[in-house]
DNA sequence: ATCCTATGCATCGGAATACGAGGTATTAGA
DNA sequence: TCTAATACCTCGTATTCCGATGCATAGGAT
């Protein structure tokens, strides 16, 4: 169960904390929500790839244990979208909680 | 700009205060909200007819200054749903936050 | 009297987001 | 040897939302 429009965000938020993989952002978003959000592999990496279209992230294919991985980190644009998007989420989020907890 | 998936609770949210119609549920949104939320008809009625197809709300015709208006209630069912939802968008809506405000 | 705006309901096409299923491949442990 | 976890990817489908469009009435401004 998640919600719509907040990975991108999550993705950045991860990144900007260090260089990540996939998977391994997956995991991290997972274990940070306490298992609450948990994104799917046909979700997280097409949404990836448009961050990374869009600039808001760049990726390198580094080798750890002789895989292959492809980590991800954030650009200088990423971490202006970040900005922003935390600041639509406090105002989104704070509206929604403001007419479900209304009597 | 709105969240995606919040817009049913929403709306059961507006029928629990008390009976409507979409036009008004659409404004009495906005107004809460701020301006903040603001759902298009396109995107209202759907969801209406939606919800009342689920049986979690009921309609009926109403007639007022000669303008026949389609009023909806919530159902037995529909404030279970609510009920339900409210504890599900404050453990969402908690699990973002911690990761987002997380340094 | 006429026109515009707000009200009020509805549907359609398209975009975006997410999931599930499926595919490929490596590594570590039972 | 077999399985689970890791690691990446794509495709079809469902859902949600928006914008455009259509129709109709009421009220105020011109």
């Amino acid at each position: 169960m998640n919600f719509k429009g907040t990975l991108p965000t999550l993705i950045l938020q991860a990144l900007a904390e260090e260089p990540s993989h996939g998977y391994r952002i997956a995991q991290r978003i997972k274990a940070r929500s306490k298992g609450v959000l948990d994104f799917k592999e046909g979700t997280l990496y097409p949404a990836l790839h448009k961050l990374e279209n869009e600039g808001l992230v760049a990726s390198y294919e580094g080798v750890e244990q002789g895989r292959t991985r492809r980590y991800y980190r954030i650009t200088k644009s990423g971490k202006a979208v970040l900005t922003k998007d935390r600041s639509e989420w406090r105002e989104l989020s704070r509206a929604v909680t403001l007419i479900l907890e209304e009597a």
